[in-house]
RNA sequence: GUGAGCGUAGCUCAAUGGUCAGAGCAUUGGACUGUGGCUCCAAGGGUUGGGGGUUCGAGUCCCCUCGCUCACCCCA
């Protein structure tokens, strides 16, 4: 193969494409009725703006980045991540004088520089949403909800929904001390990784796989107990509306997020059907960007759905959507029937409705078999014999029923408004 | 970045180191001169991912390379 697409870069198409447009309008139709408006932000932004959202020391910003030098020599970025374009623009375009909380969603490629596996992919698809301006769990709990019925719109089942709270600037240096204070000097006993990040991550201690270090960290002090007056009440109040609202829910307060920016409320949205990678969506608070980006001080919450996992569990768990197909095909003989059948066409097409056309010359019987194969639901056949009465025969596939109709009632011909 | 597995027709897969690399499905045509699905027949389709080596002889063994997949890492 002469050409190919790069590396955990994939090509969308028919049948898939009607899954990912039917996931983009329920997505855009839930959204919508809590408020969310869409945003649009560029691909590609200073490299600077994702350094300093995402962390200088983050895997995504080290490693995982597409960055290069545009003309004029400065540092260009494919967004890994759509929070920080939003907040940028968020900022930009002073968009906090209007009234909050200001609640936006968008929808679009991301990329990231690394192997791809099941599930992970160098250019990879979220859908996410952005609310500004509002500090109340009562948003955090909105917007759990508003994942959960999003999700069951599409109707998938068996999803966990986790949930955290990693504490604020305030609180979570303690818990980082106290955390580094029980591993004492067991250090030496954690993989190799885990002792890099003793020194400048040690929260990401607690969700590392390797047997060791699971036995190691039992007992450790947990994030929640360290929270300070203010999370706590923020995060108790948060797991009294999940359970008013009915959300079934785990708290996992071994769920760090690899992204420097989030405070307080984490959460992940995870399925069994799903490989290694099997959190279909994430989010959490961010209520210090927004101001260490140099907007006024303004708490915010968002989250985003992988749509390509999204996508695989609905290819795994339901059938398959159908690709639309032709109410009307129509199969002629001759140069003569060639041409009235386009004309024919035309004008049914010019009222929406889908109709195809047989091409090469090719025999009745294959015109026909094409039609039943792009599951047509009626052939008109011309030929010499119907040019000259002006009557088409028409057939109907699915039971084989058919008659003949005069050329000019065919716009009003009743198998058009059925379905 | 690390590790493992796999690359043979459009797809799923056969072929002890030994003739001309096969089958099913799919595609196209025919049986059925202007009527789909079912059946039968036929045809097209391959640089066995690429390169080198061992051998009288390589799809098969060895080396290199490229690609894919899964996992680690990390994340949606």
């Amino acid at each position: 193969m002469k050409y190919t697409a790069l590396k955990g870069i994939h090509d969308i198409f028919p049948p898939d494409i009607y899954i990912w447009k039917k996931v983009e309008s329920v997505a855009e139709e839930v959204l919508s009725s809590y408020g969310f408006h869409e945003i649009r932000v560029p691909i590609i932004e200073s490299t600077d703006i994702f350094i300093r959202s995402i962390g200088e020391t983050t895997d995504i910003v080290e490693k995982e980045m597409y960055t290069f030098p545009d003309k004029a020599g400065r540092s260009i970025t494919l967004r890994p991540e759509g929070t920080a374009p939003v907040v940028r623009s968020y900022i930009e375009n002073h968009l906090y004088n209007m009234p909050s909380p200001q609640k936006f969603f968008y929808a679009g490629p991301m990329f990231r520089y690394e192997r791809p596996q099941k599930g992970r992919f160098r250019q990879f698809y979220q859908i996410g949403a952005e609310a500004f301006g509002a500090a109340e769990p009562k948003l955090d709990a909105e917007i759990i909800s508003m994942l959960k019925l999003f999700l069951e719109r599409l109707s998938l089942k068996e999803l966990n929904f986790e949930v955290n709270s990693i504490g604020c600037e305030m609180c979570r240096p303690d818990y980082k001390k106290a955390l580094t204070a029980f591993l004492g000097d067991r250090t030496d006993a954690l993989c190799p990784d885990c002792q890099r990040r003793h020194s400048h991550n040690p929260l990401r201690i607690l969700d590392c796989k390797v047997n060791a270090c699971i036995e190691l960290r039992k007992g450790a002090p947990q994030v929640t107990n360290y929270l300070c007056k203010e999370c706590k009440e923020h995060f108790g109040e948060l797991l009294a509306l999940l359970k008013l609202l009915n959300i079934s829910h785990i708290i996992n307060p071994n769920m760090v997020r690899g992204l420097d920016y989030y405070t307080r409320t984490t959460f992940e949205v995870t399925s069994e059907h799903l490989g290694a990678q099997k959190a279909v969506a994430a989010g959490g608070r961010y209520d210090r960007l927004v101001e260490e980006f140099g907007g006024p001080p303004t708490p915010a919450i968002g989250f985003a759905i992988g749509m390509e996992r999204l996508v695989e569990i609905l290819k795994t768990c339901q059938s398959e959507l159908e690709t639309p197909s032709p109410k009307i095909f129509f199969a002629t003989i001759g140069r003569q029937a060639d041409r009235e059948g386009l004309s024919i066409a035309e004008k049914l097409r010019s009222k929406g409705i889908q109709v195809e056309l047989g091409y090469g010359n090719a025999s009745l019987k294959s015109q026909i078999r094409r039609a039943d194969r792009l599951n047509a639901d009626y052939v008109f056949i011309i030929g010499e014999d119907e040019l000259k009465s002006g009557r088409i025969k028409w057939k109907k596939l699915k039971d084989a029923s058919h008659g003949e109709i005069g050329i000019g009632e065919i716009e009003s011909f009743s198998g058009l408004f059925q379905s």
